[in-house]
RNA sequence: GCGCCCAUAGCUCAAUCGGAUAGAGCAUCAGCCUUCUAAGCUGAGGGUUAGUGGUUCGAGUCCACUUGGGCGUACCA
């Protein structure tokens, strides 16, 4: 429908050349007795062309040409909006389309031919993943999927730091509870890692050296352990929320193959960095930001922003047109500083597009749990995962705009997990496919002869909502706002819901009971996508 | 102090780049299963969109200020 009318409207552009200097939208007006779809030209141009913005509209409506069959009517309405109300008999045409494109319909090719690479998780082996990593991980897989449906083709990938200070207390950690456990006097400090995971890597070591270990060093066999065995884990619990990486890229190879010293003589030739007390700074002053900051420590260290910036140059080596990073809102002051990098050194940094989600609050107890790795202070994602299962979690964290806080209730998620609007959503789809057995079993199948007879005002509202779908995936995938994917289902399973307590397909007249099924296919096929993009699943019964 | 994000029904959240009468779920109350899945449907109650001012045909949305919260503001990552 839409499509039509943007059709019509360039069309009648030719005509009326104002049209073509103006940013219309073309929108589904929320009462339905304003009609199917609405148009704001005649308001934007009044202000412009300085007349009556309904006698523009009267103007506009003269030079469309409109096909009857497929326009029932068109009105003038309100300020100035002009109405369109589509024919019931062209509705249903979309099933057709739906039905031809299955698994495709949604899809676009917008963007095809272009590279992106979506960047998430990155938490640095340390601990398990925590419920905020949950929300890092699901939201980076989900837009990574959307851009794959707009025609992007995409890199998923996962950077992260194995050196440094952090890994050198983890990898002392694990040594004073290897030592610990085997009877030593030791004392362990407070600011070192308490989780239980330690201990359990440090009877690992136990299991198979024995205390042959007790003069290794930190830095040395306990360290690497303890990285292998966060790792595996870690990516044991992306698994079990259906997220593979394409890359899993170790900051230490920018030091290995040069890049850390070539950027920083880079800098240096630039003349954008200068010496002050034994440190080397990054004049971000002169690039616009707030103050100049340390890229090498006064001890040789360099600081996380020059491996930052020379990890993102690899990524522009690469080719990407699009390069994604999600980051949690303790990131935020961090960005600027990269890009204001990349843009010194010439790079187009606005094909780098940062998003910052918003933290995840636990309640438990009706108390705020403050997490934190160090202090053993936390929930996994793994504890999450089993407690409500996988969809659930994927659902949760996808259902919310990125910018909200999300308040997580454990209790309550546990409690009502069966009345998690994820299981209205896979209802619906498992409700048509029982549909489908039951009519099978009747001898009836779908039919795309008689969908003229579908013009019950439920079963309208169904078809027009199909409409919406190509273009919901692809606004939530420019905007990166996977909730609207999470809300459009919802409002499709609602209808259906309503479709299915209002009309029947075994026992109506035959040709309508076709056209029924091939409308609830349509539906289930639409659901089937949705939750795809997700990473839901869609199950056949419930 | 400064920077980013947020404040919408009792609770958790939506609201199509500024659109027409602000919507869902949960919770509460009242109904609907001898026929395709009641994890469903129908109806009711519930709002000064934190506050004040501004911009315009039109503001939950944009601007300014105020109040209240989150995260930052490192020679940690």
């Amino acid at each position: 429908m839409k499509k039509y009318l943007v059709d019509l409207f360039s069309k009648a552009s030719e005509k009326l050349p104002y049209l073509k200097e103006i940013d219309y939208v073309l929108s589904v007006p929320n009462q339905k007795s304003h009609g199917d779809y609405a148009i704001n030209a005649a308001m934007i141009l009044s202000k412009k062309l300085k007349r009556n913005p309904r006698e523009i509209a009267t103007e506009i409506i003269e030079n469309l040409e409109f096909d009857k069959a497929v326009i029932e009517k068109v009105e003038i309405a309100g300020p100035g909006f002009i109405n369109f109300y589509f024919t019931s008999s062209y509705i249903p045409s979309i099933i057709k389309e739906i039905l031809e494109k299955n698994e495709k319909f949604g899809r676009s090719k917008k963007y095809a031919g272009k590279k992106a690479m979506v960047e998430f998780i990155s938490a640095n082996p340390t601990g398990p993943l925590t419920v905020g990593h949950g929300r890092n991980a699901v939201i980076g897989d989900t837009v990574a999927n959307l851009l794959e449906w707009i025609g992007y083709d995409v890199d998923r990938e996962y950077y992260f730091n194995n050196a440094g200070r952090q890994m050198r207390v983890l990898g002392d950690s694990v040594r004073l509870r290897y030592l610990e456990l085997l009877g030593k006097e030791t004392t362990f400090p407070e600011d070192y890692y308490q989780g239980e995971y330690i201990k359990e890597i440090a009877a690992k070591l136990i299991n198979e050296h024995g205390d042959k270990l007790i003069n290794e060093d930190a830095e040395g066999i306990f360290k690497q352990t303890a990285e292998k065995e966060i790792f595996a884990d870690i990516i044991k619990t992306m698994s079990a929320i259906g997220i593979k990486m394409k890359n899993f890229f170790n900051e230490h190879t920018l030091y290995d193959d040069g890049k850390i010293t070539s950027l920083l003589e880079e800098f240096k030739k630039k003349n954008l960095s200068y010496e002050k007390e034994d440190a080397i700074w990054l004049k971000l002053t002169e690039l616009g930001n707030e103050q100049d900051k340390v890229i090498v420590k006064s001890t040789g260290e360099p600081t996380y922003r020059l491996p930052d910036i020379a990890y993102h140059i690899t990524k522009f080596e690469r080719g990407y047109d699009l390069m994604i990073d999600l980051f949690g809102s303790d990131h935020n002051a961090t960005y600027p500083d990269v890009l204001a990098g990349l843009r010194a050194l010439g790079y187009d940094y606005e094909k780098v597009k940062v998003l910052i989600h918003q933290f995840v609050t636990i309640m438990q107890k009706g108390e705020v749990v403050k997490m934190s790795t160090r202090k053993a202070n936390y929930i996994t994602l793994d504890e999450l995962v089993e407690e409500v299962g996988a969809d659930v979690v994927r659902y949760f964290f996808n259902m919310r705009s990125i910018t909200s806080h999300l308040n997580f209730d454990l209790e309550l998620a546990k409690k009502q997990s069966d009345e998690n609007p994820v299981f209205y959503l896979q209802y619906a789809h498992a409700r048509i496919a029982s549909i489908l057995r039951m009519v099978k079993e009747q001898g009836l199948d779908s039919s795309l002869e008689h969908l003229e007879l579908l013009t019950q005002p439920v079963e309208q509202d169904l078809l027009k909502k199909f409409f919406e779908f190509p273009n919901e995936v692809l606004l939530s995938a420019e905007n990166y706002e996977v909730h609207r994917i999470a809300i459009y289902l919802e409002e499709l399973a609602a209808l259906f819901h309503r479709f299915y307590t209002e009309c029947r397909i075994i026992g109506s007249e035959k040709n309508l009971a076709e056209a029924r099924i091939s409308l609830s296919i349509a539906t289930q096929t639409i659901l089937r996508n949705g939750l795809s993009i997700l990473g839901v699943t869609a199950p056949e019964r419930m």
